[in-house]
DNA sequence: ATACAATGAATGAGTAGCCATTCACCACAT
DNA sequence: ATGTGGTGAATGGCTACTCATTCATTGTAT
C-alpha cells in the first residue's frame, strides 16, 4: 500500500491515543488498532514507542508554527500580531483538543526526560511571541522596560493555562473570540482600573 | 519504629523521585531507597503507587495554600495582594524545584487519568486568584470588564510557565524579584507604551 | 498472454524483561 | 508468648518490540 498515507496514519492515531492515555498508559496494540494496522507496522515507520510521540510535535506543531508565521507576514503592526497569534493559538487548541492535550501534558513531560530531545519545533514556536514583542519596542509600541523573554512565557502560559479548560471540562464556558479579546486586554492595557484611588 | 516520621519521610522521597523521573518511570524501590525503608513499608502507609502522588499533593500544595492565606490576611489592597501570591508563589517554586515539577507535570497529568480525584487543593489554590480580583473590582481598582474566570488562569499560567525554566535549566536567569515585578507590571498595566503611536 | 520469480510491505503471535504488589518471616517491646 | 512495625525476595501480570511468515505487486522470460 502507500506509504506516506500510513504514515500520517499511525501519526493521528497516536494523537489521539495519547491525548486521551497518556503517553504511559497508550499501548502500541491500542495505536495500531486506532489506525487500523498491525502492532509491526508501525515499526516498519518509527523507532520506537518514543520516536512517535516526537514526530507528533514535530509534524503538529510544525504545521502550526507554518500557519502563524503565514498570517503574521501580512501584518505589521505589533498590536495586531500578538491578537493574531493569540486567535490562532487557541483556535487551533479548541479545534484540535487531542492535539492541546499532548501539547500541554505529554510534551512537558518528555522534554524532561529526554535530554537528546531539544524540543526545537517548540523552541520556535514561541520565540514568535518575543519576536513580535521586540518588534513592538522598535517601534515604541510596546515599553522597553518589558523583558521579551519573561512576556513571552506570560503571554504562551496564559493562553495555555486557560485553553487548558476545554480539554479538561465539557463545557465550554469561554468562546475563541472572548477570551482572545480578553488576554489581549490584560496583556496590552492591565487589569488596573485607569483612576483607581491609590491608597 | 514512629509512625508519622515515616510517613513525611515518604511523601518527601516520593516528591524528589518524582520529579527526577516521573511518575509512570519512578520505581516504588526508587522511592524507598530515597526514603531508606523497605519496599513493603511503603505499602503500610499508601494503598498503592497513585496514592502516593495525591498525597504529595495534598500535603504540599495544602500547606502552600495555608502560608499564602495568611499572608494576604495581612493585606487589603488588591494590588498589593496579587504581588504577594505572585512573590510567594515564585519564592516556593524556586526554592522547592521538585514540588514545581511535580506540580507542572504530574499535577496535569493525574488530573486526566483520575476522574475520582477532583483535585480540590488545585483549585482551591488557583481561586486565591480569582477572590483577589473580584475583591478589586468591587473596591473599583481592577476593571469589571476583567473576568477574573480567565484572568485568573492567564495569571496562573504565566507564574507557572515563567517558573518552569528553573526547573528545566540548570541556569538562573532571572530572579524571584525581577520575575515578580515583571509579571505584575504586565498583569496591572499592560505592556502597551502609554503615548503609543496609533496606526 | 502466461508462468514464474523476486521484492518488500504488512502481519501478529511470541518473548523477554520489567516492576507494582504481596506475604512469609523477622526483631523487638511488652 | 504475643503483637506490632518492618522487611525484601518472590510473584504474577503486563507490554514493547521482534521476526518468521504471508501475500500483493511488479518485472521478465518465453
Amino acid at each position: 500500500m502507500k506509504a506516506a498515507n500510513k504514515h500520517s496514519k499511525i501519526i493521528h492515531a497516536a494523537t489521539k491515543v495519547f491525548a486521551k492515555k497518556g503517553f504511559f498508559n497508550a499501548r502500541i496494540s491500542d495505536i495500531a488498532k486506532e489506525a487500523k494496522v498491525a502492532d509491526g507496522t508501525i515499526y516498519l515507520y518509527f523507532n520506537n514507542k518514543f520516536d512517535i510521540l516526537i514526530s507528533v510535535f514535530e509534524e503538529e506543531i510544525g504545521s502550526l508554527i507554518v500557519q502563524v508565521k503565514k498570517l503574521l507576514a501580512a501584518e505589521d503592526d505589533p498590536r495586531i500580531m500578538l491578537e493574531i497569534f493569540a486567535k490562532k493559538h487557541l483556535t487551533a487548541m479548541k479545534k484540535n483538543k487531542n492535539l492541546a492535550e499532548v501539547i500541554q501534558i505529554e510534551l512537558r513531560q518528555s522534554a524532561k526526560l529526554i535530554k537528546d530531545y531539544r524540543n526545537n519545533k517548540f523552541s520556535e514556536y514561541i520565540n514568535i511571541i518575543s519576536s513580535i514583542i521586540k518588534l513592538g519596542q522598535e517601534q515604541s509600541v510596546y515599553r522597553t522596560s518589558i523583558q521579551p523573554g519573561i512576556a513571552k512565557r506570560a503571554f504562551f502560559g496564559a493562553l495555555d493555562e486557560i485553553s487548558r479548560i476545554w480539554t479538561v471540562s465539557m463545557a465550554t464556558e469561554y468562546t475563541v473570540e472572548e477570551t482572545t479579546q480578553q488576554v489581549l486586554e490584560i496583556f496590552l492595557s492591565g487589569i488596573l482600573e485607569p483612576d483607581a484611588k491609590s491608597r
